[in-house]
DNA sequence: AATCAAAATTTTATTATTGAAATAAGTTTT
DNA sequence: AAAACTTATTTCAATAATAAAATTTTGATT
């Protein structure tokens, strides 16, 4: 009655509504990171890159692996590997030897980082809630649930495996 | 009216909720982009600008100036005319003069770039059913309605104005 | 041991994007 | 109609990020 919802979905509704919660979520996603960033290198003189390094670092007082870092971060082992050396010559990190193994070492927050990223995230969770003023608890927690779901789905099921979906395209 | 809301919302419960809320939204989002990227590249060698410009002049085929595009597609002035000019070379866009203002014009598809946009689009639709495969349509539907309140928040109250929020700090 | 493959990081070359200055056309004010 | 702004686009230099190759170390197999 309500909805027929054909087997076939090449058509479907729902991979339109879908489509079109990929394109909001990518200018609320935009919209957020670029505003983020403007007020970070106005206000802070910081790259969001850099507030983003040091708040990994900052949840995982052992440290963490540049191999990690990259990972969590979803960026390249390259970019990594610049971004460490400079917050290095500026005293907020150091890269510590990890027992055991010679390749690798752990990248930890000094004092000074660990202090310098307190203040910022406090300004930076201001900016947040700003920016995010609209959502209300419920609302916000019903999000969270819901990315989460979304965010499992492609991590464990989803881009390298592969599963046949269909055969016809 | 409806909300209590402390004053203070230094420490409060809503600030960290909407940070969370933030940081799964830009892994949500980084995760799909990524994949979508990586797709783009190795399965039909199109950069993800180059689909999105071509997905944004799809829609409207009266065309638009560099500048509805610099707006729409959140990048920079130079980035579009560097991609209209390869797009240009390569047949599937052409630009067209405004009459009666000669400093703009109008930047169009052209039959092929029309053809070639669908054939992909359609692809690309595929890829996003499967990366949101994990949501319902209601799920869907209610995301899209939190994101849209989000998005238009910031787009009116948001960022440019920066109505005064607080004193200290 | 000697060899080989995998892992962790760095180096490199390339590409994409930005922000700011430059150019040019249109609009408003005086 | 001159001067002063604003808008539209392009150019250009600097930055940031990537992917791929290179280095070094580890672990496993023979």
């Amino acid at each position: 009655m309500a909805n027929p919802a054909p087997l076939i979905n090449e058509q479907s509704p729902l991979s339109k509504v879908r489509l079109r919660v990929w394109i909001r979520l990518l200018k609320a996603s935009r919209l957020i990171e670029d505003d983020l960033r403007r007020k970070m290198r106005d206000e802070c003189d910081w790259t969001l890159s850099r507030f983003d390094l040091l708040a990994a670092l900052d949840r995982v007082p052992e440290g963490l692996k540049m191999s990690d870092l990259s990972r969590r971060l979803m960026v390249s082992n390259g970019n990594v590997t610049a971004l460490v050396d400079k917050l290095t010559t500026e005293g907020l990190a150091h890269r510590v030897a990890v027992p055991g193994d010679r390749r690798a070492f752990l990248v930890q927050l000094t004092d000074q980082g660990k202090a310098e990223f307190a203040k910022t995230a406090q300004v930076h969770e201001g900016w947040v809630d700003d920016l995010l003023g609209s959502l209300g608890l419920d609302e916000a927690e019903d999000l969270l649930q819901t990315l989460g779901h979304v965010i499992d789905d492609i991590e464990t099921g989803g881009p390298g495996i592969s599963q046949p979906r269909k055969e016809g395209l």
